[in-house]
DNA sequence: CTTGAAATTCGACATCCATCTAATTAGACA
DNA sequence: TGTCTAATTAGATGGATGTCGAATTTCAAG
């Protein structure tokens, strides 16, 4: 649904939508209506109403050519909790990797499973990626919103882990799907 | 400290303050390690800090010439649980005003003082706008932050009742401060 | 008071994006 | 099938704002 949490505060970032948000919340309404409503030509609501369905903030409903949307309030209520604890942490802490990184993964994995912080040095940060990548299966392709899902787990910053996965030559990356590289290309650690 | 949700979503809505934000939770920091941190230059940082600050999001704690900043993570959770909510409301339902307006209120008002729609007709918008004047005293001035508060613990458009109520001739503006008119401009109802 | 370092403010430029009109698609009904 | 209505898509334009270099401010230390 919701790729990250930058899409879902850009998406709320704006007054119209933030106000047809508004609307949604008391009934249905048609894009007639909600055009109308705030004073703005269909083809502009139409715009803004696409966005708040990419966050899956929308339902539609359709009733001969007039299309009735709707907000869904879970959809919502589950965006904005993410807001609140900035890290779903669904997956609880699994087994332990092996010595150093062992020792560096205690200083910044908490116990739910969460990054603390990310590692400024680069030679922890990659115990860190390393530990990232047990979620991700070999000869498996991911599209780039399930790897944020997946990391999303760990840390809000899933863009920014994302990126050294790639850089740290973890993950490859094609089209913005993804897939594991094998693992001796850094999983001894070689470093420049 | 936060005058509308449109500002704080405005706030976090961009790629560099999310970063920034989350670099900030983790420790205090200047604005050169900022810059550095996040690839852009120290105008910039500044720039996006002082927007942070704006909101009340971050702290700052001068030592000699350098500011370290910090998040108030105090502040982060009490914004976010605005989100979540959407609406404060910190005034309970107080006492019942006359007649046809109350009729209107029993339908727009909920048992804890938060509106739960806006009429869609003229009329029936002005009983509401005349409950929400009672939380605005006479000879007082009222700055555009504080009447957005008010209206907030209502309803999270603050924006829209704002300007209804100085459509509807009950409060007057000018320099983005507020004060309430005489009750006999509007309180009888004239409507066109 | 001067010098140097850190940060902010100012002004310019570039990019993004909200909005519009016009054109196109999709559905209902004859 | 043709037409009417609702909605979306396409393309163009203007305004908002993110970024930067240069100038200014603030503070500490000689």
């Amino acid at each position: 649904m919701t790729e990250t949490l930058l899409e879902f505060f850009k998406a709320m970032a704006h007054e119209s939508r933030l106000r047809l948000v508004g609307l949604l919340a008391q009934r249905e309404w048609s894009v007639q209506e909600l055009a109308a409503a705030l004073d703005l030509k269909e083809p502009t609501v139409s715009h803004h109403l696409a966005m708040l369905k990419a966050q899956g903030l929308v339902t539609v409903r359709a009733e001969g050519t007039t299309r009735w949307h709707a907000l869904d309030r879970d959809a919502l209520e589950r965006l904005s909790k993410r807001v609140l604890q900035q890290s779903p942490a669904q997956t609880a802490a699994k087994a332990a990797p092996e010595d150093w990184d062992a020792k560096v993964l205690r200083g910044f994995v908490a116990a739910d499973g969460t990054l603390k912080s990310i590692p400024a040095s680069r030679k922890k940060r990659g115990a860190v990626l390393r530990w990232l990548m047990r979620d991700f299966e070999a000869d498996r392709r991911y599209p780039e919103a399930r790897v944020n899902d997946l990391i999303q787990a760990h840390h809000w910053d899933s863009a920014m882990l994302r990126r050294e996965l790639v850089g740290h030559h973890m993950l490859a990356r094609k089209d913005r799907v993804y897939w594991r590289l094998p693992e001796k290309e850094w999983k001894a650690g070689g470093e420049a």
